[in-house]
DNA sequence: TATTATTAGTGTAAAAAATACAATTAATTT
DNA sequence: AAATTAATTGTATTTTTTACACTAATAATA
């Protein structure tokens, strides 16, 4: 038995991948291999297959295209204007993934020449893949301003300064230092390491790394409208 | 020219609609009308038309099956596991509506005999539409923590006791009232109204309304790590 | 080896926000 | 007139946020 009298349709899965070099934001594109628009410039993107969930095709589709695996992959948004896909219409998912590019360097895939493009000098892209983007950067400043999901974003072990260029590349403003220390602190999130940075100036920067536990538990937490002492009580 | 050898899916919409009548959360379901499945109660739902996107296709299956219409929807998360519904593989698009029950009861189309069930007394849903109403009501005490998106579940007019009821039951808390007028009041979101709402008690509660510049402002601010001085200059 | 240059790291006082806590007010019902 | 019911309001304390500038550590250089 099947549903009769109703249009079926491609589904497509489209992988946003940001990454973080230390210094500034890259979006990571591929010249896209088929027509239409072939040797364009495309987010890693693929059809959905009969028996796979469309978590399981962004995964699929951003290792087969990058050798990217076992990455932070988010649903962001359905894109499903009739006209998107000039070819045939498609209903795209977007999924975003963020990555620390030097940790994942090696992982990439030289096949499909995926490359990291600065922010602010992305190439035309294909489709309604620049819409994509920018409700991915929109919604992701909007996020990480409540969640310490940038922690993501860096290596095990990261320094200060570097997360606070994090921040401020995400959000194109200066903090002052003495107070974005003592907010990150604050979170109890980090643990300090006995090493230093050494790279990137004459007196070396502590690294510091993510308190795992700490952070599962700190990701549920919510403000704002509920006092801290009601929080407990929600659990019913 | 189409794409060859692509598979091709069904795709559906499935709304789950929240509501409040100023005491408690309900849930709006009908009993399907076609099997598998038949009479069973479950989201309003239905398959996606060739020439609409998908937020489209949300309130035409909203207006079609309870007569609702210009009520907030928003895109949810989407339910692809493979074999979710019985008959043949559907994608699902789960969008979540808030509404004032007592405000929209007219507009409900008596036809389809949509029924609200109170969030503690949910009869069995079909497929996974229990899970889509779980995950849609995390997001939602989520994003109400930060958000005053509950205030789009409100009448025009509505009290500060009700406003607070809305909070407590989404939480299952209690909360100051001192604090928590002050807090509500300190978004200067609300405009204090002549009238009072006399119905709920002997002295009677004034009513406020919704002050709409400051609330399409308000809902873009980004707090927590961003000091406020610097979220002006993100604008470029 | 002394000097210079560079970035990391740190404290405090003032202002703002959050919290805990209970008496008074307005209106209706008896 | 008294009793009942729910709405409304303030203050003192604690916590958090903000603004602001010098010292420390190291490498490069004179």
């Amino acid at each position: 038995m099947k549903y009769t009298n109703q249009t079926r349709f491609l589904v497509a899965v489209d992988c946003i991948v940001f990454g973080f070099d230390g210094t500034e934001y890259k979006l990571l594109l591929i010249q896209r291999g088929f027509a239409p628009e072939k040797e364009k410039w495309s987010l890693m993107g693929g059809f959905l297959l009969p028996e796979e969930s469309m978590g399981d095709a962004a995964a699929r589709i951003l290792k087969q295209l990058t050798g990217l695996q076992d990455i932070y992959l988010e649903e962001m948004q359905a894109f499903s204007k009739p006209d998107r896909d000039p070819m045939e219409r498609v209903i795209a998912m977007a999924y975003v993934a963020l990555i620390d590019i030097k940790k994942y360097q090696q992982q990439i895939n030289d096949d499909f020449h995926a490359r990291w493009f600065p922010m602010k000098e992305l190439p035309k892209l294909i489709f309604d893949h620049q819409e994509m983007v920018d409700t991915a950067l929109n919604k992701l400043r909007y996020k990480a301003a409540f969640h310490p999901i940038l922690f993501e974003l860096l290596p095990e072990k990261f320094t200060l300064p570097q997360l606070q260029t994090m921040y401020e590349g995400l959000y194109n403003t200066k903090f002052d230092k003495r107070n974005f220390t003592r907010k990150v602190l604050s979170t109890k999130l980090l643990k300090k390491e006995k090493e230093k940075e050494k790279l990137s100036s004459k007196k070396g920067a502590f690294y510091y790394s993510l308190d795992q536990e700490q952070y599962k538990q700190t990701i549920l937490t919510i403000q704002n409208f509920i006092p801290l002492t009601d929080i407990t009580d929600t659990k019913d």
